[in-house]
DNA sequence: GAGAGCATGTAAAATGTTACATGATTTT
DNA sequence: AAAATCATGTAACATTTTACATGCTCTC
């Protein structure tokens, strides 16, 4: 019943309570490794997750700012997350944009599709510079808390890695290809 | 108004005009990178392209198997392709379902947790085997072509190469996870 | 006789994005 | 005065998946 969004929040809040608004900030940043979704998906994936009995919420009320839901996970919420998390997967082809694109280049302009090539390639340098900083910082704090397997850092920390590798093979191969395209004529 | 499935069914027909049965095979099966589709999406979206001007289809009468229709691209179609194919993009975050799980992984069993990464480290190193053995076949026809860049091999070496390095570095990253989880107590 | 392959479609449901809607406080 | 932040929601639209629907031929 439970989407991947919905076992995506339920790992978020047992992280740590928080309210709609903070998931859906989280879940928008470009360090929000490999699923996002709008506040508009949220709100009601929430909704869900509560009638399912797997969050409950208590409302704090706030003078200066509106008033907000804090969600806390269930032991049901817990005991279910547990499962999905190591049920098997088949892998899944994943869609990309730039590819479909790239798989016409044999029509396009070579030149501009060099220029998008080079493009792409300082976005995932960029994010790649991103991630990186961000290692150090988790790093440190994983040490500090005795290298447990079984805290928040370490579920980061590996897909943290995976997409650390992930933006570094995406920008070696579009220089790669950039390099294909301008060699091209 | 033209969606990304409609432009990658747009280049599949410039490579080669084909029937929406022909598309959709393609379009599901593992060699078809980093995009895919059912056929209730692809007839649909082939009578769109049709009535936008950008394909046209005879009807080929068979006594044995059911009628057909063969699509084309029309040059309308063809400068819309071009138009697109180097059009600037924005890096998209990608959606990954086994990452998602991997970010729960702190609450899991982690035994369970190290096979799941098991299972799909072989399932990457089998999808790897399989595009190298393509690589070899278009290579070969490549070079048979002169090394032409205006082919549709040219377009179909590019994005092959990066399904190579994607599975590849993801078979890697399962191998070192699943190292970690098994580490992990 | 059952199932697979060829061939084309529609309907319903789930998922995801963009836009609409409100309203106070703080920053530029 | 305009824009950003906090905070929650709904509505409309686009995209994707699953299921329904038909019918003929060939193979096991």
């Amino acid at each position: 019943m439970t989407s991947t969004l919905g076992y995506a929040l339920l790992n978020l809040i047992a992280c740590e309570p928080q309210t709609g608004y903070d998931l859906s900030r989280t879940l928008q940043e470009r360090i929000s490794f490999f699923w996002q979704a709008k506040h508009s998906q949220i709100y009601p994936e929430l909704a869900k997750l509560e009638s399912a009995g797997f969050i409950t919420h208590e409302v704090v009320r706030q003078t200066d700012k509106p008033d907000k839901k804090i969600y806390t996970i269930t032991d049901a919420g817990l005991a279910a997350l547990r499962v999905w998390a190591v049920a098997p997967l088949e892998i899944a082809p994943s869609r990309d944009e730039l590819l479909v694109k790239t798989a016409a280049f044999w029509q396009a302009d070579p030149a501009a599709a060099a220029a998008l090539l080079r493009d792409h390639e300082r976005q995932h340098a960029e994010q790649l510079a991103l991630y990186e900083g961000i290692r150090a910082a988790l790093e440190d704090e994983w040490e500090r808390a005795g290298r447990r397997h079984d805290l928040p850092w370490f579920g980061n920390y590996l897909t943290l890695m995976r997409g650390i590798g992930y933006e570094r093979e995406y920008r070696d191969w579009c220089r790669w290809a950039a390099a294909m395209m301008e060699a091209g004529d």
